[in-house]
DNA sequence: TGTACATCAGTGAACGCGCGTTCACTGATGTAC
DNA sequence: TGTACATCAGTGAACGCGCGTTCACTGATGTAC
């Protein structure tokens, strides 16, 4: 790595370093242990350092679970992404296809991390205002919605198979996602909160090892063809 | 209560009694406290006994928890189970409905029941042999099966909206699920697993918050248009 | 360039706490004759 | 029916442990003149 051109200070960078191996450590323990619930004793040993100096960087345990929650979102999100924009962007079945692949295969992945964001709450750690949960939603929401969103202003998004939309989807509709108003139908909007909530299922039994009496081949079967349906039914072209 | 019939010693009833008021007990401190991760000694303060007094009913804290996640699969399939059979035995759309709805507002009613049995594993406690995960994915789906074994044996059951069954799957579903084989044609089996997946999803997302963003009358439409939706694509009869 | 001071990372000892579990015991409940 | 014994529930004290966090400190890194 050159030195970048806007002079950053030495100490604080290696300030941001050591705030990012410890996150870094701390996952690394959640991945061994297979447990969201870390310890800072632990983080400290394995970073040959005493407890007292993480104070240094969080204020306290739940500051670190915070900062943790939100790096996974941000690689969820930032994985999801990427896997959609490597796929022709005229590809609206292969993007689809890509989108629910890396929500699946992060899940699989990062079964901790996904339960961080997705799962019940960490023992003793209170999500500050709720803001987290929510946040996970939009975010979640939004990498789909882009997708929904260009197939839609390119006329590629059939109506999808429900009959008609609740008002009280309606409303919802206008007061949380006003931004795609005029530009997703109602039963287009509907129809993507289907599509991720019947992705998530899957991905939730996979990902917690409810799934593993099927093998890996018949399980890859399923998910294509769940993928497969939820374009259908959602009015996304539709894969192979 | 008058004594049953058959002579029960009172010991051994009242030892029986403990043993529900302690797993009852556990259960509350877990509602309450919005955590798996109960202990043992609230659980004694709860019961004013001391903690040592524990040990005459369960070895050790693990195989509490073992019986509280073996408690929440019977409940499920419980309640999934009598929601089922209070409709009408020839009413296929009825009974998927009375299932789906059940399965969700147990989840909804008890987030921390639901996260025992489906959620990332408890810190500290190792299943057991990995059996009670399997076994969780078996009575769910036993539930569901009847309902697609009734619907086909009384020619209720469409072809499904699947093009066509993988040979993984189809293995798995001989290997697994013989006592479907000849009853429930391969492509119902395939649906009735994205069916459940399908469920799991939502019901999932807003065990856990997720939707909380809409408000309740839009997840209520939102979900009664999954279940429509499943309903149509699996072969289903269609409620409404 | 060199010196004097400020800033900050990390240490080591300590505090208070609560946990799961063990052990020897007391006292009540049930059983056998 | 009464007495002698066995069984079992529950207690209270103790053990060992590891946790999150605080505090006064040392020593290195950076800054100002």
């Amino acid at each position: 790595m050159t030195p970048t051109g806007t002079a950053v200070p030495r100490r604080e960078r290696a300030r941001a370093a050591t705030i990012e191996e410890i996150k870094s450590i701390a996952l690394d323990l959640i991945r061994e242990q297979g447990t969201t619930d870390v310890k800072f004793a632990d983080i400290a040993r394995a970073m040959e350092m005493t407890p007292p100096a993480l104070y240094r960087y969080f204020a306290d345990r739940d500051e670190l679970f915070t900062a943790l929650i939100t790096d996974a979102y941000d690689d969820l999100g930032r994985v999801v992404g990427h896997a959609r924009e490597a796929v022709a962007d005229t590809d609206f079945a292969g993007r689809w296809v890509a989108v629910a692949s890396a929500y699946r295969e992060w899940a699989r992945r990062e079964p901790q991390q996904f339960s961080l964001i997705f799962g019940a709450p960490v023992p003793g750690y209170a999500a500050p205002d709720e803001g987290p949960t929510t946040e996970a939603a939009r975010r979640a929401m939004s990498q789909l919605s882009e997708l929904f969103v260009a197939a839609a202003v390119r006329g590629k998004l059939r109506k999808p198979l429900i009959r008609d939309v609740d008002p009280s989807l309606l409303a919802c509709a206008d007061d949380k996602h006003g931004e795609l108003n005029g530009v997703l139908a109602p039963e287009s909007f509907q129809a993507m909160l289907g599509a991720w909530s019947s992705l998530h299922g899957f991905t939730c039994l996979e990902a917690y090892g409810h799934l593993d009496w099927m093998g890996a081949d018949a399980r890859d079967a399923l998910f294509a063809s769940q993928v497969r349906l939820i374009a259908k039914t959602t009015g996304l072209p539709v894969p192979d």
